[in-house]
DNA sequence: TGCTATTTTTGACAAACGTCAAGATTTTTA
DNA sequence: TAAAAATCTTGACGTTTGTCAAAAATAGCA
């Protein structure tokens, strides 16, 4: 066979699906943007369009309809969000380290990401009226609930206990309490973050019996994190 | 002076007032009706007003704004909604009967009042993007957090138990496992309401030491709720 | 009953929306 | 380099949106 010339062709043509989702991506991350700033219920396709590079046609080259692109953005954002945490997870050697670890991360994810994590709150609220959305939304849920798991056995593992409490329990534990959070935050309560930090502990208290006590307070050299000049 | 003139004039006045209010409260139900059918979203001014028994313009008449009309909704959202657990709450004269007055109430929320609460949700979502939303959305979250603490501070009364967790994280874990709840719900879990009611369980034993052994399963008559045919 | 004030309807407006198609532009292929 | 295919821009369409004002209808009062 003209194996040869077949072999072009399949090349040629993923370099061009490459480079379609290549812009698809960069149109998506335009749309996450602006969806994260305005909310769903204010984002406009020229909107969108005016965040990135491109008018408001192509668009419609690249995304059959509206709903298709959100969906795509929804897939995005999981991709972006939910390896964040494994990080502190693997590298932690004790149950304090990486309680440590996670109870900053989630102080972190609060002070820089606010925006784009009520993105995802609104979209979350938005599978609660449009179907379309709903597979993915609690696909990311879902993924988002594993990542807790992880952290909860981990921890567990540390502290030599075993975890009595469902994923899911756990989960819809700590996304209420960053919610809760989330909202002060961005109502300009400034002890947003501190109280996001305490209900960790707590919470993390009332579920390993290696956590009744509350661990020494100047001791910001066991964070892992960045340290920051202020709060 | 004239007073019989002017309490006459006084009269009448208040007699329009309240017929303003009247009218205002009308629209603003359907309003509500609309908003849990629909979402914020997709909820228009004209929609609103096929769902009273008014045109549009009148919507114009009796409040200044969209933003006033969607205001006036939340401000009456939150009278239907927090005293609903008070009753469950004084009646009881025993931890296990509280307790499980309040998982009944949960479930049977979740099970009848689905449309009503993903508003809820919805609207609280809009308050992270819209600053003119959010001195209700907090106020209206401030009292479900009171309500919550006070379920919380009879049981701990009943169990002779002193509270450790603050009001905030207490609202903040039951409010994170019924929106979890919610969101399966309405994607047509059929276990959603089980996983609410275990759940809410495994809160309680670990707020309350009273509550470490689970309640027997097969004992309906103590529950105070409705009996149903089926669930 | 007639007059006034209040309430409601109707119709219109400018703007913004999602969508699409035709044409211009760029890239790829031969 | 010329033809072909792709990418992108532009402008337009039919709706729908929030808002408003004028007219119609109703209610209250003399």
């Amino acid at each position: 066979m003209a194996s040869a010339a077949m072999e072009q062709i399949e090349r040629t043509q993923r370099r061009r699906v490459d480079k379609v989702n290549e812009r698809r991506a960069e149109l998506a991350a335009a749309a996450l943007q602006t969806l994260s700033e305005l909310g769903y219920a204010r984002t406009s396709l020229r909107e969108i369009a005016q965040n990135s590079e491109f008018s408001h046609g192509v668009l419609h080259y690249y995304f059959s309809d509206k709903v298709d692109l959100i969906t795509c953005c929804v897939r995005h954002y999981k991709a972006q969000c939910v390896t964040r945490y494994d990080q502190v997870t693997t590298s932690a050697t004790s149950y304090e380290e990486l309680a440590s670890g996670f109870t900053a991360a989630l102080a972190e994810t609060l002070r820089q990401e606010a925006t784009m994590h009520r993105l995802w709150y609104d979209l979350r609220s938005q599978a609660l009226f449009e179907p379309a959305f709903q597979n993915d939304v609690l696909e990311i849920d879902k993924s988002l609930e594993d990542m807790i798991w992880r952290i909860m056995s981990r921890l567990a593992d540390l502290a030599g206990e075993t975890l009595t409490l469902p994923p899911s329990l756990l989960y819809a534990m700590f996304d209420g309490l960053f919610q809760q959070a989330l909202l002060k935050f961005l109502a300009g309560d400034a002890n947003a973050v501190t109280e996001l930090q305490a209900g960790t502990r707590l919470i993390l208290a009332r579920v390993f019996k290696a956590a009744t006590a509350e661990p020494a307070k100047a001791k910001p050299a066991a964070v892992g994190a960045k340290r920051r000049t202020a709060r």
